[in-house]
RNA sequence: GCCGAGGUAGCUCAGUUGGCAGAGCACAGCCCUGAAAAGGCUGGUGUCGACAGUUCGAUUCUGUCCCUCGGCA
């Protein structure tokens, strides 16, 4: 495989990568086609796929949050898959750590880090950074529960707009968890979450990144929704959720919240019926496959490639393949252009 | 053919004692720095079935017609 990165050669690889960190994502709304596409793409640079999905983190959740197969996980590693429990609680700081140590390894072995998902905070964490505040912290939450319950959300903004007006003014005050999110920060740091969030601004570049995209049409993107969801209710999503049920994780749980083991759960407590489960399923789906999309497009740097409804994932991965490549070997011919100038 | 009921937003329907047409759902647009498959914000010109009449003014009242769904033939 190592003849496949254009013109480097496989000498200066692990010089390359140390020097110019270069980073593949292949990002996308849900049920584009990413994992498959990945699969054939990673085999082909002899790498492993770096998830960045924040509900494939779940062990036990496989039908719900469509986890690689068996037979794909066999052909090539996947990583940043199944690394807490259901109850744990795991967030866009945790998954920055644990991806860098992947991507460091990589580096180390002389391959290519190849982040795959569809979970954007996460993906902007790599590329971008995120701003060195304090973690969540259980106790400040729970005060800051208390201090809603007592005094509602109105109380809890008041707080906000007492301790960080800055960020008071950018948030509504309906968005509870941000507004708590921020006063947090205040409590644990003694700084304003708008003061950390200004230095950092997000101006971070840990890495020579590239982007690339997947879309398809809407009509074809939701076609597929249905479909997905339609074959996971017919292969054991409702025994998945009832099973983690089974095990005490509870509807409150964040990632019992997700898509799928939500409504599922409340078809379960029979608070709607079959149909209405499945409709809602759907529903929910599309409605973040929409979302997803809206913040994608706002990241200016992606490249976009846009999926023919006939086309076969191999050509898609081919596609891909040669995005990278044209990348890579640009990567390569600045760093030639390098050593000769510090030969001569 | 006759007798009912009905035709208002993509769908289901409400409503206007005649005065700029409104809900739910669906959908669309957007925001996002440790909950992100989460959380939050915003969005309604639609020949009120068609034509005519009454009226200052008709989606609303009257007439005729068309269509849909029941029932009877």
């Amino acid at each position: 495989m190592s003849h496949r990165f254009g013109n480097v050669s496989v000498n200066m690889r692990s010089d390359l990568w140390l020097h110019h960190r270069p980073l593949v994502v292949l990002l996308g709304p849900t049920a584009v086609g990413k994992s498959r596409i990945a699969t054939h793409v990673a085999k082909h640079f002899d790498t492993d796929v770096l998830a960045a999905d924040s509900r494939q983190v779940y062990r036990g959740m496989d039908i719900g949050t469509d986890k690689p197969t068996a037979e794909e996980r066999r052909r090539v590693p996947h990583r940043l898959i199944d690394l807490v429990d259901p109850g744990e609680t795991f967030n866009a700081g945790w998954y920055r750590r644990v991806a860098l140590v992947e991507i460091e390894r990589l580096y180390s072995e002389g391959r290519l880090p190849f982040i795959v998902g569809g979970t954007g905070l996460y993906i902007r964490t790599l590329v971008r950074g995120l701003c060195p505040a304090p973690q969540a912290d259980p106790h400040v939450r729970a005060g800051l529960k208390k201090l809603k319950d007592e005094r509602g959300r109105e109380g809890l903004y008041a707080e906000l707009m007492r301790v960080d007006p800055e960020t008071a003014a950018r948030l509504h005050p309906n968005d509870e968890s941000k507004v708590t999110r921020a006063i947090e920060v205040y409590r644990l740091s003694g700084r304003p979450l708008s003061a950390v969030q200004a230095e950092h601004g997000f101006h971070e570049t840990p890495f020579s990144a590239l982007l690339i995209g997947l879309e398809r049409r809407k009509d074809i993107l939701y076609r597929r929704i249905e479909e997905r969801i339609d074959w996971q209710l017919t292969h054991g999503m409702v025994e998945e959720t009832r099973s983690l049920l089974g095990q005490g994780y509870g509807r409150e749980l964040g990632s019992m919240k997700g898509l799928g083991y939500r409504q599922v759960g409340a078809y379960l407590a029979k608070e709607c019926d079959y149909d209405e489960m499945v409709r809602r399923f759907k529903r929910d789906t599309r409605r973040f496959a929409k979302r997803q999309m809206t913040w994608f497009r706002s990241e200016a740097e992606v490249k976009w490639l846009s999926i023919e409804d006939n086309e076969p994932y191999e050509r898609t991965a081919e596609r891909v393949i040669a995005r990278i490549e044209q990348f890579v070997s640009v990567i390569g011919q600045r760093k030639q252009l390098a050593t000769m100038l510090h030969v001569s």
